[in-house]
DNA sequence: ACAAACTTTCAATAATTATTGAAAGTTTAA
DNA sequence: TTAAACTTTCAATAATTATTGAAAGTTTGT
């Protein structure tokens, strides 16, 4: 396999597993393009390499960086804006699950909270219906807290916290 | 709040959670109802209770079995098929993240694996490539293996292990 | 202040994904 | 073996989500 259909594998694949994941092709495509770009990109460069338009472009790019995976580059000399992506895997991992919690998980946490909260009539199916999100209430927290320990802590905390736990 | 916009609230924000993470809502909130009703439920019932159609129901049911977290009930004196989810949000979990992990997981890093060992020709942008699919590609089967971990252990150990990460 | 070089916005359109419902298929009881 | 009771399938349709492209907006250099 040469450089270029290895690129573009690398590409697509990442796209469609983005799609599988909630999160959009074009934003997918556009940050693995961006990690494995020896140079920051311009918005000419990026609707040239992946083929898509100038909105879709530019509305993708605002979402990468409200996201904190990609940055503007003031390159000197150069009127155009130019765009890196978060190299470090492990930043990368950290920047999405923060993300991730702040915007999904959080949410259903209070959901799950509130119902399985509510007044206890002893009927069977209310009784049900408590208990059942209550496990999942804390079963999420759980997860979650975990997520969030993992995003505070200093860099290599995620791999040997990962290792200790596979060997 | 009383039951029944308990209820109706868990498995409407279900649903959209699910459609988040790429799992459509018809599907998660069959889910969701199984999961807090008291009884095995018909396809009848199902229809009834998220107004949705038949083939709908069936096409999902049917999903949802071959994840392996809905299973048919048969019922003594009974013609309907009825169905069941599993109850245990652990083993609930447990079989997400198996089904998630072999049929989306396990074919990236498949990919990543092919992109990283692509020929090394010494020019920049192949080294960065070849450099940074193998990251991801440690990073995800890193990941993978944990999640796989989780799935062989015994009932409690998830719980038992985010607690220890946790403190 | 002007205009060239750029970026953003957003209504229109396309692409994808989910849902319906009726016909075909299956199972069961008599 | 028949027919009622039920489930599945799948082409048609609806709903959702992504993408385009051109007009409006912004920034920069002169």
């Amino acid at each position: 396999m040469e450089y270029q259909e290895a690129k573009e594998k690398f590409i697509s694949t990442w796209g469609s597993l983005g799609t599988m994941w909630g999160i959009n092709k074009a934003m997918a495509m556009i940050q693995a393009l961006l990690f494995v770009s020896t140079k920051p990109l311009s918005m000419e460069d990026i609707m040239e390499e992946l083929q898509i338009s100038r909105g879709n472009t530019s509305m993708n790019l605002r979402q990468l960086m409200d996201w904190g995976i990609v940055t503007k580059e003031i390159i000197p000399g150069e009127r155009k804006e130019f765009f890196t992506t978060e190299k470090d895997v492990q930043e990368l991992a950290r920047q999405i699950a923060k993300e991730r919690s702040r915007r999904e998980i959080q949410p259903v946490i209070k959901v799950l909270k509130e119902v399985s909260s509510i007044k206890d009539d002893k009927t069977d199916k209310t009784k049900e219906l408590i208990k059942q999100t209550k496990a999942l209430h804390e079963l999420t927290e759980n997860a979650d807290k975990m997520l969030n320990k993992l995003i505070n802590q200093e860099q290599n905390w995620l791999t040997k916290s990962l290792f200790k736990l596979i060997k």
